[in-house]
RNA sequence: GCCCCUAUCGUCUAGAGGCCUAGGACGCGGCCCUCUCAAGGCUGAAACUCGGGUUCGAAUCCCGAUAGGGGCACCA
């Protein structure tokens, strides 16, 4: 179903509005486009469009471009770098849409129509739309309300009777009645054009060749279908990709509800780009290829995944955003990062954190800690105790061990500081024998000596391995830390808990 | 209300009429490993929405019901 005739070469194009963050969806629509502009050899285009003058926010730009960037979705023309067939923002391009509605007015399939909008609201009460009145104005009408001062807006003729049907590249024939749709305003009173007349004049002059955008759309595709039809140019082809759905409602995922609907959300909070794009190729698709076991392929680029992207397997329905499979994910390519380059990506997570950081002691943590965050971000509550130099001694209740209490657990740690202190061999295991002996003299288990000690040094009850962080932590610290938890515990009075 | 789309484990999906005793992944349970927590290994529970057809044979094709989602702006 996929038509790539070299007669007209692949172009699609990804046209956001700057209206806030990049929503995830869009993400994912452009993440589609740019699969299939790679697959085939074709170009993959960035164009902005922003119509409305009362949503546009200047700083939206910048964030488009900085997601896509972010996502690694490089575009092959757009309004930073410009291309052969620009403007690529719609603000620059009024002067074509208002040319093209004019045409279809001299030819008879557009008209004006001058209701206000509070007019248009009455009328739709009972969801009736618009009642198409202007069709009946004619030319001397219009200039006699044009007299009068009164706004008017361009409306597209749609025939009254008869049947549309276009075919999408993931669903077939969707075949809609003519008399179902609204004759659909293509330029506003301020001589703005609007969604369905701009994007159809872009796509045209861009030479865009198929379309592949969010299944919203879909109901105002046979309009489309219609508009091209009445300027007698070929449409693209089309495809509808599934809305992403919010795990929790079921309902479409929102920026308001949902913080994860904005993709500053995942570089804010310690994802990947690699993980996020992985993971986006799976929703509505299915890489589907197998590993040396038979088990379909989890982990694998967006570049191998553009290779085989096939837009006519893209799944016709909704599907639900999983953050526990993303983060799953991001945990895969945080352990299999080469050590030096997730170092330098947790250095800036742990400075935000205020911790001053050595990057050889991190390179020596980084083993430690790789198979133990799932975000970056967690750096910070994982490992911070590596770089704390204002340390703060944990309470009593804190260090005694379960089945223990305050005098048994500062003898404990006494008494594995004595055995500490005394190393002469510096391999990070050499205490750990010794310290399984002492536990057994005093009756202890292992975990329970190691416990106590792990709170007393890291200061946590959960860490990385006790005795490699005792090594990166250092003979002097680590003695220190235990002096003051002793300390602690001689001022307790906190009995066996 | 009207129009449109969709329907396989909780979630993302494989399945292109017999390869289906419905496969994989995340998540969940158990066991192993183990100084905590992870990671890893083994293992378990878990789905074809329902009803009619078509066919020798239906998760797969058709129709209907139901359910979910989307759309009906001088937003995109």
């Amino acid at each position: 179903m996929v038509d790539t005739n070299a007669a007209r070469p692949v172009r699609v194009r990804f046209a956001p509005s700057p209206t806030g963050d990049l929503h995830i969806g869009g993400i994912r629509t452009a993440q589609f486009n740019w699969m299939f502009a790679r697959r085939y050899g074709g170009k993959f285009i960035l164009r902005i469009e922003d119509t409305d003058q009362k949503r546009t926010k200047e700083a939206s730009l910048n964030g488009i471009l900085e997601g896509l960037r972010w996502a690694g979705l490089n575009w092959d023309e757009g309004p930073d770098i410009g291309g052969p067939y620009g403007p690529y923002i719609q603000s620059e391009r009024i002067d074509l849409y208002q040319h093209w509605a004019v045409w279809l007015i001299d030819h008879d399939l557009a008209y004006r129509a001058y209701e206000t909008s509070e007019e248009l609201e009455s009328m739709s009460k009972g969801h009736k739309g618009y009642d198409r009145r202007g069709r009946s104005l004619t030319r001397e009408d219009w200039a006699r309300l044009d007299a009068e001062g009164r706004p008017y807006v361009v409306r597209f003729k749609v025939p009254l009777t008869g049947e549309t049907t276009f075919t999408d590249m993931v669903r077939g024939p969707i075949t809609t009645r003519n008399d179902t749709l609204q004759d659909a305003i293509i330029l506003k009173s301020d001589g703005w054009p609007t969604y369905h007349l701009a994007h159809i004049v872009d796509d045209h002059l861009m030479e865009i060749s198929h379309v592949i955008r969010a299944e919203e759309w879909i109901p105002s595709t046979p309009l489309h279908t219609l508009i091209y039809g009445a300027f007698g140019w070929e449409m693209p082809q089309i495809a509808h990709v599934p809305v992403i759905l919010a795990a929790d409602s079921g309902g479409k995922i929102s920026k308001r509800k949902h913080p994860e609907a904005a993709i500053s959300y995942f570089w804010k909070n310690g994802y990947l780009p690699e993980a996020v794009t992985n993971y986006l190729c799976n929703v509505g698709w299915n890489y589907g290829l197998t590993d040396e076991n038979g088990e379909e392929m989890q982990v694998f680029s967006k570049e191998d995944a553009a290779k085989i992207f096939d837009i006519t397997r893209v799944t016709g329905s909704g599907t639900k955003f999983d953050m526990v499979k993303l983060t799953w994910l991001n945990g895969v390519y945080i352990r299999n990062m080469d050590a030096l380059e997730l170092a330098k990506h947790l250095r800036p997570v742990l400075e935000a954190a205020g911790f001053e950081v050595n990057l050889d002691v991190l390179l020596q943590v980084v083993p430690l800690i790789r198979e133990r965050i799932k975000t970056l971000n967690e750096i910070v509550e994982t490992a911070g105790f590596f770089f704390a130099e204002d340390f703060t001694t944990p309470s009593a209740d804190a260090l005694i061990p379960k089945k223990m209490n305050a005098a048994q657990t500062a003898e404990a740690l006494q008494r594995a500081r004595a055995i500490m202190a005394a190393l002469t061999d510096a391999s990070p295991h050499a205490a750990e024998e010794p310290l399984r002996v002492l536990a057994e003299e005093m009756g202890l288990k292992p975990g329970q000596l190691f416990g106590a000690i792990r709170v007393a040094v890291t200061g946590q009850a959960v860490s990385p391995p006790l005795f490699e962080s005792i090594a990166i932590i250092g003979e002097t610290t680590t003695l220190a830390r235990m002096d003051r938890a002793i300390e602690a515990l001689s001022e307790s009075s906190v009995e066996t808990r």
